[in-house]
DNA sequence: GAAAAAAAATGACTTTAATCATATTTTTAA
DNA sequence: TTAAAAATATGATTAAAGTCATTTTTTTTC
């Protein structure tokens, strides 16, 4: 791994690789720089764990750099990934709240540094300051409603639609633009972790991104995913939203 | 239908048939009669909708009695239901909040008594009220947690299992018990509708619902499903959780 | 830089559930 | 109360995707 893409730790909120983004953005300075002081930033490296399915909430998470997948497990072993929290992004919102145990698993993709903030302090601040409260419900409608979407996918798409459609919300999620109109995805998933958010075998999503290349809609460069024809993915995802 | 089955309207939050299930039921008596004044208080009848897929949302739903039905139709004219709200549940709360029109669109699946209230004062409710804003905050965080299981049920399990793990959801949402031990769902679906609850076809579920009354898991009084087996239906729905 | 492990790819075959067709029962409306 | 419509039921067939087996490529580790 090369040396300048180490992860690296903001001291300040001021000054997190992801300002503007989060839950606590909205704060004035001194009680963002109150916040500062009671994070504690850790760096997970790739594949390390967050917290587990099934543990209790102490506090909430906030993503500073990185990726973050969160999944539930099945008896069988099959992993299912609901959700895929980036910059800015928080974990352990819904379950600290709502008063369960983790409903499900968080584990790092990449290296990735987060912030940990406890409950206590949490719950003072959204007591104390309402745009966290207010935030936090915006986020949580947010994941509510991109949950719901997946549901109605399931329902009424077929695997090549909901592949095409993920691949469309990773481009919203983590794309760039390539000077050649192309659009890159900063992000880099097996293909056994895009069958489990698809919800479909690791064999199917091979066989549907070989489809996908020999029809020129996508590419690679490594191991990153390149949309080489937007268009071309929006027709196949058969859309009704997002 | 029967006379004495109208619905019937409450004048106040007090008198609510769904009291001390919502969100505004934490408030103190003067705040409540405060919220009393701010609603208006409407029947929807059995297939009326309260609103639809794509249009602005002016307010908040909260259901004082009865059952509504919320779905995402697709191109196909397959619809899929994504959640069902009950006594004391709001909708539109998403919606609102995240400043989106409306995913979805709901629809009475009985005669239903539904509180609106509008969006000014519910935003100054939140602001005002921070138990409002912690409540919606835990019904959002339980929507999501709700509808991430169902998420990863539709990667891991067949349709039985799903099936049967949706009669277990309603068992604990609409279920009573019975002298004879058994559980009556007290809500009252097509076919059609529990196939889009299940995202599978009609015939898929009418094919299961015969071989779980054969195998005396469930039986039916009219429309109305009894739960004759929980145990076995347990352990038709492989459940991880719930 | 070689060996081992993990990931990706491909083919053959099987299973699940969808679709289509048609019949029967129940509900609704005239 | 009867006709029409909707909902439920059942069988036959098809299609989509899963599973299993094997090979190739890439990545990791010693």
């Amino acid at each position: 791994m090369a040396v300048n893409s180490k992860v690296q730790r903001a001291e300040h909120c001021e000054d997190c690789p992801s300002k503007g983004k989060g839950v606590f953005c909205e704060l004035e300075g001194h009680a963002l720089g109150d916040v500062s002081k009671h994070k504690v930033t850790n760096i997970f490296k790739k594949g390390q764990t967050l917290f587990v399915e099934g543990s209790p909430p102490y506090g909430l998470y906030c993503i500073s750099k990185g990726n973050i997948k969160v999944t539930k497990s099945s008896e069988a072993g099959k992993d299912a990934i609901v959700r895929v929290a980036t910059d800015g992004d928080i974990l352990g919102h819904r379950s600290l709240f709502t008063d369960q145990s983790f409903g499900a698993t968080a584990t790092a993709i990449e290296d990735t540094s987060v912030c940990f903030i406890d409950k206590k302090y949490i719950m003072k601040l959204v007591k104390d300051e309402p745009t966290v409260g207010y935030q936090l419900i915006k986020k949580l409608g947010k994941d509510l409603g991109a949950s719901e979407i997946k549901v109605a996918s399931f329902s009424q798409k077929n695997v090549l639609e909901r592949t095409c459609e993920l691949l469309l919300l990773l481009n919203g999620s983590h794309g760039s633009s390539l000077e050649t109109g192309e659009r890159k995805l900063n992000i880099v998933l097996t293909r056994e972790e895009l069958s489990s958010m698809v919800g479909t075998a690791t064999e199917t999503i091979i066989r549907i991104f070989s489809d996908l290349k020999k029809e020129e809609v996508i590419r690679q460069e490594g191991k990153t995913i390149i949309i080489r024809d937007p268009k071309k993915l929006i027709s196949f995802a058969n859309l009704t939203e997002i």
